[in-house]
DNA sequence: TATCCAAGGTAAGTT
DNA sequence: AACTTACCTTGGATA
């Protein structure tokens, strides 16, 4: 095993580990205790959280189990990591440790709602998210609490996902098209995924035969990404968004939620424009542009935390 | 204890 | 194209 530490002083602007892996906007990240991200930064924040990634082209070979946490505060503490390779390519990679966020929150529009929400999670940085597994997660999220989104994607590790080893203890990677594609509508119902059992098994069919693969987005402009990825069954304008956003890098993806809907109708009203796509452009356009989907995250968390 | 309700929407069928 | 409706499941609210 390896393991070493990244300073967060030597980022570009501050790191919240927490508020990034639990803000709701990725599922592949697995608090060690076991927690299931219920309560909302109520816990110590120096927890252990766990993730096996796939292979990336051009950083691994292999799959790979990662431990991370933070010691510290979100301006000069320590990311402390064990994997079983150096794994702070990949910690940057996940974690978009490579963005600037100083220069991100300089580009963002002066709202009083951004600044508080800027404010309370301070640090907070969107994931670069493996895209299958995103995909999926992201279909199973419909109709949905967060919470229970977490307790879909662990039954579907433990249940199809291939075991690997770190310092004796084991974690499971999440399930490949093949193996979901292999399951019948009814075995996955049995993990509680209801409605979305035959959406989450007819993608990763798609995705087996080579018919299509989400990653082909990422080289599209925006709308026609998000055009795009909707070929997959399950996945409407909103989850396309949050594929492209938290997966496919595309940060000026505003996915219109209900929370972000309640928001528009509250504080911006002159941007519900009726339709997703003329509303999706309104509320971009006011939340900056280029990394509105930054903004959008950060409210998104605000508000479900109780903030107003 | 029983019933009701809403949760990060989408697909399919009607106008 | 815009508008309705059904859809699994379950924790928490309400009676």
């Amino acid at each position: 095993m390896e393991r070493g530490a990244i300073d967060v002083r030597a980022l570009d602007g501050p790191f919240d580990l927490q508020a990034t892996v639990e803000s709701g906007q990725s599922y592949l990240w697995n608090r060690a205790d076991g927690g299931t991200y219920e309560t909302l930064h109520a816990h110590g924040g120096d927890e252990w959280y766990e993730t096996v990634v796939d292979p990336i082209p051009g950083l691994t070979t292999e799959r790979v189990p990662i431990r991370v946490r933070q010691e510290g505060g979100v301006d000069d503490g320590t990311l402390q990591w064990e994997s079983s390779t150096d794994a702070v390519p990949l910690l940057e990679h996940l974690l978009r440790l490579d963005d600037d966020l100083d220069a991100i929150l300089d580009a963002t529009p002066d709202l009083p709602l951004l600044e508080r929400a800027y404010d309370a999670y301070e640090g907070m940085r969107l994931t670069r998210d493996p895209v299958f597994p995103c995909l999926i997660s992201f279909i199973c999220s419909a109709q949905m609490r967060v919470a229970r989104i977490h307790g879909m994607q662990r039954r579907l590790r433990e249940t199809y996902g291939d075991v690997v080893e770190l310092d004796g203890a084991q974690y499971h990677a999440f399930p490949t098209p093949d193996q979901l594609a292999e399951r019948t509508e009814s075995e996955l119902r049995e993990l509680s995924l209801g409605y979305r059992a035959p959406y989450v098994q007819r993608t990763a069919e798609m995705i087996a035969s080579r018919e299509a693969h989400p990653a082909e987005a990422a080289d599209l402009p925006y709308e026609e990404a998000r055009e795009s990825l909707t070929r997959f069954v399950g996945v409407g304008d909103k989850v396309a968004d949050c594929v492209l956003l938290f997966s496919l890098g595309f940060l000026e993806a505003v996915p219109l939620d209900t929370w972000i809907r309640t928001t528009i109708e509250e504080y911006y009203p002159d941007c519900d424009r009726g339709s997703y796509a003329a509303t999706s452009r309104a509320i971009r356009d006011r939340l900056g542009g280029e990394y509105a989907g930054y903004a959008q995250t950060y409210v998104f968390y605000y508000l479900r935390a109780g903030g107003e």
